[in-house]
Order: structure tokens, then C-alpha cells, then sequence
DNA sequence: TGTACATCAGTGAACGCGCGTTCACTGATGTAC
DNA sequence: TGTACATCAGTGAACGCGCGTTCACTGATGTAC
């Protein structure tokens, strides 16, 4: 956590070393706090122990410190799912409900990259680095549900296959959003916040996932860590 | 649009005569316009053509104001499904059809009370006509649903049915989410606004009803109002 | 290994601005008699 | 029908605050020779 141009035991130091990363991490949690409308740079420097204008000089406004926690709300995203395909397995449907979990599991660890890159924020975006980011996440989705379908990949124009793939990702956003947001738990009061990501999410998945496969897929899930 | 109160052909009225109602629309489309990080009372005095201190007569906060329009949001949700429920037919999947293509479109039309209903946002979550009007919205699909399945109605419990309530909601909240928000054009830029919300948002209801009913349901979909 | 200098990274005081909120007020409306 | 008065609905000036941004600055680091 500490920085390469720290000298002695002293907190105060002149050249952070890595004030980005750390501008990042930050304001992140800013976000998760206070949301949109609370997040300033000025708050974000104070945490980050610096000064009011040390900001700027990364990022330019708070549309850009925004850009990149986005970004890194993108790249994080595609990681965690790819992450969750190595050892899923091959039966039918096992990586469409890997990668599905996983995302459901990112958005609720991570709300405030969740909501920066999926929601209606001040971005720049046409940020390069955002883009691709945002391209790379879908494509994880694209790949596998061509995968599934055993088509090739590549072509467009086939809107069968589009509503699969708007329909899988809708389902999967759909409950991150609802979830993170307070509102799921509306479909059954009596039932706890863990019993939602787990026991309901599981079923919530293996629902759609018979939608894109037919039969009831592979057995019976819950491979899923508790939280 | 002018008050009881207003005497002569001038524009400046005293008592204004429905200033609660004009501030909740005018909120709606600032928060269209600006989102909530642009959301001040202030403003939306401004645009109401009255002093800065008028809003907080009806309303004390931006909490206040933000509550009503959520309110508003989840009646104006109720009103729509059941509008659309009305000569939606009989046939397998067609009245959840029906409220699912409802939502969409509620959700384009009014992006602003949507987005305050469901999103992130300071409310007085324990507003007794918030929770009301949130509750009847989800109570619709809930109906549908257990008449669908064939199931009497009333008790809780049953997780199979949670997760097809989770589904169903997620499925459509998602669609609408990534809609409005911009980022569902990722699914096939090739296509355009229009082909969404009509092509691409029915084939996808019809993947999703059909994960409900098994075999495919009623005819070819698009009795959809073009936008 | 040492020196001079350029560049990088952050400082801190200052500015003008729009915000929420307060408070004594006043014009319009409604009601009792 | 008229009068007195209470209440309702909005005014407008004032306040203190935190914000983004600017700007001349300075300490730390890196590089050329």
C-alpha cells in the first residue's frame, strides 16, 4: 500500500508512487457509499490522503476518474469469468452457468465498478480503453452461447441468436441489478440475503440455461462459494 | 397547465394550484436530462417558474422529491401492465407477454421514474405509498405467474416459483436496464434503435415464455405499438 | 562516481459558483357568523 | 350578501458550505555527460 518515494516512518510523503491505482481504489468505494451524486474528486483526495487538485492531474474531472473505474469494472468482470470457466467442466450448460454465477457474484462484490460501468454515468465513452473493455466482457457471453448452439462463430445478422444472447444477458444483469440494488428480495421476504445469491440464484440459472439446452442440464449446482 | 389561482392574462401566479404535481414532472425530466448527480431542488424551482424555497414546502428534500417520483414510477408500472393485460388474450404466455412487453416500453418512455423507482438512489425507502406502489407492481407478475403454472395462490415457500418470479422479472428488468441505459446495442450494432425495441425485444420475451410454457406459445408476437 | 539539469508529481492558497436551508414576510383562499 | 379572520401557499433575501478549477510553486526522481 505504501509508496516507492516513501522515505522514512512518516505518513507524509511528496511522491505517492502509485496515486492512480490508488485514486481508483478509492473512489470506488466512494461511489459504493455516497453514489453518483455524492462522489467528488475533492472527496476522493482527502482519502487518499492528497491534495484537493492532485486529481486532476490523472484523470482531468470527475468524468474521467469515473472512465476508469468503469474500465476496470469491465476488465475485472471478464476476469472473474473467465476465471470461473477454468474447471467448469464440459456438460451442456455447465460454462453458460459458470460464467452467469460469476457475474452475478462480481456485481455483488464489487457494486460500485458495477454500477459505474453498467449505469447512466458522466463517461467518456469513447474512451478506447473502455470500449475494448466493455467489448471483451460481452464476447466472453457471445463466444460461449455460440459455443452451446454449436454454430460458428463471427457472422451477424442472425436475430435468433441475438435474442440469446440478449436474453441470457438480460436474465443475469437483470438479477445482479435487482439484487444489488435491494429490490429482489421482494420476491420472497421471508427468505435472507444468502439464500438469494445461493439457493436462488442457483435455480434462477438452471431456469434459463434449460431455456438455451433443452432437458434439465448437469446435476445439481452449488458449487458455488458461500458468502 | 395554469392554476385555479391565476387571475389575468400575466404569467405570474401567486398560488400556483398544483405546484406538487408540476415539481414531480419537472424532477422527472431534469433527472432524464441531468441524472441525479444534476438532480438539485433548485433547478427544479427553476424550471417550475417559482422560488428556490417553494419545493421544499411540498417535498422537505431532494430525498422528498426523489420519493415521489419513485412513487409515481411504480404506480405508472401498475397502470401499464394492467393496460396491456386488457384484450391480451388467453392463449398460453400471452398475458405474461403482454405485462413483459409493458415494462419494456414503460421503461423507454419514462427513463427517469424508472431508473428512480429501481436504481440506486436516497429515498425514504420506508415511505408507506413508496412500498405500496413498489409492492402492487411485482404482485402483477406474481399473479400472472402462479395463473400460468396453474398453482393457487397466497403462500410463500415454494423456491421453484421463486426462481421462475426471479427469472421472469430479471429477464425483463435486464432487457429494459441495458436498453435505456445504451448498453444492449453491444448485442449486434448492426441493428438499430427501433429493431430492439420491437424485433429483438420480442423474439426475446418469446424465449423467455417459452422457458414457462414449453412448448412455443401463441402466434408470431408484434401486436407492439412501433415507437 | 559525481554533477547539472530537465521532468515528473503533487502542493496549497485562492477564486467564483450553485447548492440546501432558514426566516420573516405577504398575497390568495376559505370559513364563520 | 358582507365582513373579519385564520389558514394556506409561495416569496425573496440571506447564510454558510463544499465544490471544481486555476496557478505559481517545490520537492523528488531520472538522465546526460
Amino acid at each position: 500500500m505504501k509508496a516507492r518515494g516513501e522515505s522514512s516512518g512518516e505518513g507524509a510523503v511528496y511522491h505517492h508512487g502509485d496515486l492512480r491505482r490508488h485514486l481508483i481504489e478509492v473512489g470506488e468505494r466512494l461511489l459504493e457509499e455516497r453514489g453518483v451524486e455524492g462522489f467528488t474528486l475533492r472527496e476522493c483526495a482527502r482519502r487518499a490522503g492528497v491534495s484537493p487538485s492532485a486529481p486532476s492531474h490523472h484523470f482531468g474531472n470527475v468524468t474521467g476518474l469515473l472512465t476508469a473505474i468503469a474500465t476496470v469494472g469491465f476488465d475485472g468482470l471478464s476476469e472473474a469469468q473467465e476465471a470461473a470457466l477454468v474447471g467448469a467442466g464440459d456438460a451442456p450448460g455447465a460454462r453458460l452457468r459458470a460464467i452467469g454465477g460469476a457475474y452475478i457474484r462480481y456485481a455483488l462484490a464489487h457494486p460500485g465498478r458495477f454500477r459505474v460501468a453498467f449505469g447512466h454515468m458522466p463517461l467518456n465513452h469513447e474512451d478506447p480503453d473502455l470500449v475494448t473493455a466493455g467489448t471483451r466482457a460481452l464476447e466472453i457471453l457471445r463466444r460461449e452461447l455460440r459455443a452451446l448452439r454449436g454454430e460458428p462463430t463471427g457472422q451477424t445478422g442472425d436475430r435468433d441468436f441475438d435474442a440469446a444472447v440478449a436474453l441470457a444477458w438480460s436474465a443475469v444483469h437483470g438479477f445482479a441489478r435487482l439484487l444489488i440494488d435491494g429490490q429482489l428480495f421482494a420476491v420472497d421476504p421471508s427468505l435472507d440475503h444468502d439464500t438469494y445469491l445461493n439457493d436462488i440464484a442457483d435455480r434462477t440459472l438452471e431456469l434459463l440455461i434449460r431455456s438455451f439446452v433443452g432437458g434439465s442440464s448437469s446435476g445439481p449446482k452449488s458449487t458455488r462459494r458461500r458468502t
